[in-house]
DNA sequence: GTCTATAATTTGATAGAC
DNA sequence: GTCTATCAAATTATAGAC
């Protein structure tokens, strides 16, 4: 089924991006995991470009999706915050690696513009989302969309350090003043 | 002059890496560059890991002299954390990309263990200074130690998303909280 | 210290059979 | 959809002349 293979591929992608950014995969990495050849990758993926463009787009829409509605949740019970926190803390463990935009947000400035459109579009989509949980906490626009963006900072600078030092007490001491 | 090549490649090797991280540049880059041939570039530094090693601890060093001591700083009437966010926005201006060891960070699951070090190293001392700043201002060392920690988080993503975004106001946006 | 030349491998990508 | 075969270019690295 080609439905399955191309997820495969996403999924292969996605974690090799991940681990080490967009120049440490390649074709043939993608390849042997998924169990096919790198012809066949090309097959779903004519160009690196391409598959860069839909990993981004997969990876986002795969993590906004399981992070559901801010003030869904807020009537829940359950602090949209405290939600998304650890939904990065979440990607941080067993060793998965970085959040994948904040990986490809910093080699930003050497990829190719059409994947720099997506991570684009990663940070802006997440930031409406922290800034609604904001405002449904009662924050003011102006103030809640500033939050949100120091939320999204805060979060994507704890991964580096605590993936650096492979200490996932860093990630906690460094994240804790957003779960006051 | 040996001294002055080496310097000249490691400035070029350094801002390669804050563009596009470890696997962005290659020896030929760094020759054309600085003006010899790959082979020469080999003569100075046997490997691209020898090379990642000396660029990270060239980066450590001139990052940590440039800011001084902190006391001294308090001294002279300058906050020292105010200092150090600059140091930080300076890197982001005039498109010089990433903090080179936020970088290096993110990718540390896919790089020579003697980089990481050298990376681990960077993290190390800059929480060091940063928690003097603090004590200097009156925070017991374990809050000041946190604090730290925090405040390199914060200012590593607020790059990430500011160098994303291609807009400075992002950073100053995310760091604001820090120079209250 | 820098060069030319080259080795061995990997890379993104394509053509064409099945 | 996947394969084999192949290409042109790029990669890290080395040998040896000057």
């Amino acid at each position: 089924m080609k439905q399955d293979k191309e997820h495969q591929i996403l999924q292969a992608a996605e974690e090799m991006v991940r681990q080490g950014g967009y120049n440490s995969f390649s074709f043939r990495n993608i390849a042997s995991a998924v169990g096919i050849k790198s012809s066949s990758v090309h097959y779903h993926f004519a160009t690196k470009e391409a598959l860069g463009v839909a990993v981004t787009k997969f990876y986002t829409d795969k993590f906004l999706d399981a992070l559901g509605n801010p003030q869904e949740l807020l009537e829940k019970g359950i602090d949209p915050v405290g939600k998304y926190v650890e939904a990065f803390r979440a990607e941080l463990e067993d060793n998965k690696g970085m959040c994948m935009c904040g990986m490809l947000g910093a080699e930003a400035a050497s990829l190719p513009e059409n994947v720099v459109k997506e991570i684009r579009t990663f940070f802006k989509r997440n930031q409406n989302w922290l800034q609604e949980a904001y405002t449904s906490k009662g924050f003011k626009d102006k103030e809640a969309s500033a939050k949100a963006l120091q939320a999204m900072a805060l979060l994507e600078g704890a991964m580096i350090i605590s993936n650096t030092l492979s200490d996932l007490k860093i990630f906690d001491i460094s994240t804790q003043a957003l779960l006051d």
